[in-house]
DNA sequence: GCCAACGTTGGC
DNA sequence: GCCAACGTTGGC
């Protein structure tokens, strides 16, 4: 079984990058996905030991600010339950959490975010997802491809040009 | 802060 | 089931 791709968004207020990997064992659960098409990839398509590009939107600058891996499939989302949370949804019961989340591990982050406006002008990214005009989908699926394309555009970055 | 694009809601 | 109105997202 082939590993996968995926890029998940996050606002850089909201959730940075350093959150993740300031979390004990740098790792946290991804959770508060509201959308259903999102949640139906996080549900029935996102695994164990897939690879994340880690984007942050509304960021200084936006764009993909490291990579981490999932340790953990789809399981409930709790946030969804609890009224207290940010992310609440009344319709949710225990029964039926309606929302899933997955957990991710902080494998890297670039010493440069790579910006959005650079992958937009990236040959072989024409067809990101991320790269697209009103794209809002926060979890998205990325090709090895692009995948390996964003790493070496994230090394490259700093090094004289 | 603006506003385009998108998702959801609700009247019919 | 259509679609207009509304709220939200998110780049700029």
């Amino acid at each position: 079984m082939a590993r996968k791709y995926w890029l998940f968004k996050s606002e850089e207020s909201c959730y940075p990058i350093d959150a993740l990997k300031n979390a004990p064992n740098s790792t946290d659960s991804w959770d508060g996905v509201r959308n259903y098409q999102a949640r139906n990839i996080l549900r029935d398509e996102v695994k164990k030991g897939d690879g994340v590009l880690f984007h942050h939107s509304s960021g200084n600058p936006t764009g993909v600010a490291g990579t981490c891996v999932v340790t953990r499939a789809a399981f409930p989302d709790e946030t969804a339950l609890d009224p207290n949370e940010q992310h609440f949804d009344p319709k949710a019961t225990a029964e039926d959490p309606r929302w899933v989340a997955v957990e991710v591990q902080f494998k890297k982050k670039f010493k440069n975010t790579v910006p959005l406006a650079e992958l937009k002008q990236t040959p072989g990214l024409e067809n990101m997802m991320v790269t697209k005009r009103g794209m809002r989908l926060s979890i998205q699926p990325v090709t090895k491809s692009e995948w390996d394309i964003v790493l070496k555009m994230a090394s490259a970055a700093g090094k004289k040009k």
